[in-house]
DNA sequence: CCCCTTATTGCAAATGATTTGCAAATAGAA
DNA sequence: TTCTATTTGCAAATCATTTGCAATAAGGGG
């Protein structure tokens, strides 16, 4: 159904890369890669928490370490609150979302977005390593009714 | 040059629209679209506060204002912090930017990504009143050699 | 031009997300 | 098991932004 999904990852996997990078496995550390890989949304570092038994700011801070490492990927909603995916190996995690504007409710959009147009800007501009951040906006089917 | 660019209003064209919302023209508000006139990238509230001689509530309360009656229009980098554009009349402000990793330099990108991919996502997904934020990032010509 | 009512301002304190200093706890190598 | 460099928990610090409240100013009416 998701157009975008992870392959769901085992723990194992998930340690051992954890391990390439010369960190030390920990219980928060593990924990918060077991509730990400059990959500596929973006979650924020509060509601990990809230599924943890572990101090906030070593939330933030796994966070941290795990985005750098490629293992996590950061959104911003433009709500003034991180949100965090887990990403797959040899996944960039580029997708974007499609956020309720009521009820927050988050679908999954598969890449769809042209490079095209991501280049010829970069040109027009001499601009270099352009990327983008797209996120979409919308009313969902219950918030409609309600 | 620009790709965007307001019509440089006048001041006595934007008291006006102020007036029409039955709100008090007041020093500061007025203080604050010169400056954003003056400008024609997106500022924070301390960069617009920096140059006005109020106090940063106030600035805050009167970009609040001025995005509610559709004055200005609030972009957000994901840096943490809002900026804040001046916006003509019967301008919905719709256009995205350009935005250097480094030094923040800023870009404007006249609108240009097509409203067919939101149509088709709204309607796959069952969404309604389907809208879009799309910033670009990049390293500008400078922060390229430098 | 002055007065009066109400919208606005300034200031300080409150919020909320995120970060940081530091001493106590612990993973992992020896 | 021991030892040391990482991490953690906790509390306090930051940062952007908001809010309570008393003092002040805008603009309609006289």
């Amino acid at each position: 159904m998701a157009t975008h999904t992870h392959p769901r990852q085992n723990l194992a996997d998930l340690t051992a890369r954890l391990r390439q990078h010369a960190q030390r496995i920990t219980g928060p550390r593990q924990l918060i890669l077991e509730v990400l890989r059990r959500e596929d949304h973006p979650l924020t570092a509060r509601q990990i928490h809230g599924q943890l038994d572990c101090d906030l700011a070593t939330v933030y801070r796994s966070l941290r370490l795990l985005e750098e490492m490629a293992m996590v990927k950061r959104f911003d909603f433009g709500d003034g609150t991180a949100r965090f995916e887990l990403l797959g190996q040899n996944d960039d995690g580029h997708h974007h979302h499609l956020v309720c504007r009521e009820c927050s409710t988050v679908v999954e959009i598969g890449e769809c977005f042209s490079g095209n147009l991501e280049q010829r800007i970069a040109r027009e501009h001499g601009f270099a390593d352009v990327s983008h951040r797209l996120e979409f906006f919308g009313l969902c089917p219950d918030c409609q009714t309600a």
